[in-house]
DNA sequence: TAAGATTGATTGTTCAATCTTA
DNA sequence: TAAGATTGAACAATCAATCTTA
């Protein structure tokens, strides 16, 4: 074996987490241009979905399933509730832990937001077909579960 | 149909663009973790590939190619140069254009950078398998097709 | 005009450290 | 002790605007 041995130009960014990068990018910015006309950023809409999907979560537990901090949480939340589309009660058992829930203003946003982002993954839909969307779903799940752990 | 039906929070989080999220923010995390050694973040460590691979291309092009700003390029690639691993060169024919590339000790940085994350490219393939990897990486072709034009 | 580079202001995020509570 | 929340500093990236060059 060549000790030489050079990066493949043709085939370094082609591997498959390259790959994933690039979809992923190009997906979030279809999904970004779709929610300026609710005035909500990706990062927004993401702690919304969340709060909505898992009532009652924390803000750590939020940010652990978002995959970004505890802190980032607690930003963007406050944002959120200054806009009023988010609330944070105190943990009824827990005094230092707080609740998200959404507000009724905040359902509503995020359901029309909903409805602007099922375009996007409408037209990822469309490109691949329903069999292949299961199956690239099918293989990322494989994926998720593999790097869960560290 | 039911105009009050709400979201789905079973399906929300589960549909395509969601678990794409999810494993590239898996992945570029692991691959994070295996460029700490190196002193790289992956931005860092995307721009010097980039620019291996598609040597003699401009801050722009870089841009375009790695789905960042062009001002995003050229705070990475300052600090790359004050680190020597990188070089910027005025085009040969428009005084105004930058021509990226790197240096020899940049050159040996990627390379170490690369075996290092290559680790997480096998761990990926060692999940999948080469069959099913090859499936995930057309898959995501098709995605990186569909939404290269917006 | 058009494309690239650069600068300044703003936003979003992380890291590090501290505080609170069970 | 451990887990969550909060604060402040630092960093990264964007947007907006300006400058340069062909």
């Amino acid at each position: 074996v060549d000790e030489q041995e050079k990066i493949s130009a043709a085939e370094a960014l082609d591997r498959a987490g390259w790959v994933l990068r690039r979809a992923d990018l190009l997906v979030q910015a279809a999904k970004e241009r779709s929610l300026k006309p609710v005035g909500l950023s990706t990062a927004q809409y993401s702690l919304l979905m969340h709060v909505h999907v898992y009532p009652g979560l924390n803000g750590a537990e939020l940010g652990r399933l978002m995959g970004v901090t505890t802190q980032a949480v607690a930003l963007l939340a406050g944002k959120l509730q200054a806009n009023g589309l988010l609330e944070r009660r105190a943990h009824p058992r827990h005094r230092n832990i707080q609740e998200f829930a959404l507000t009724q203003e905040g359902q509503q946003v995020l359901e029309t937001a909903y409805t602007g982002v099922g375009g996007v993954e409408d037209r990822l839909r469309a490109a691949l077909g329903p069999k292949d969307t299961a199956r690239l779903r099918e293989l990322l799940g494989t994926v998720i579960a593999e790097f869960s752990t560290p």
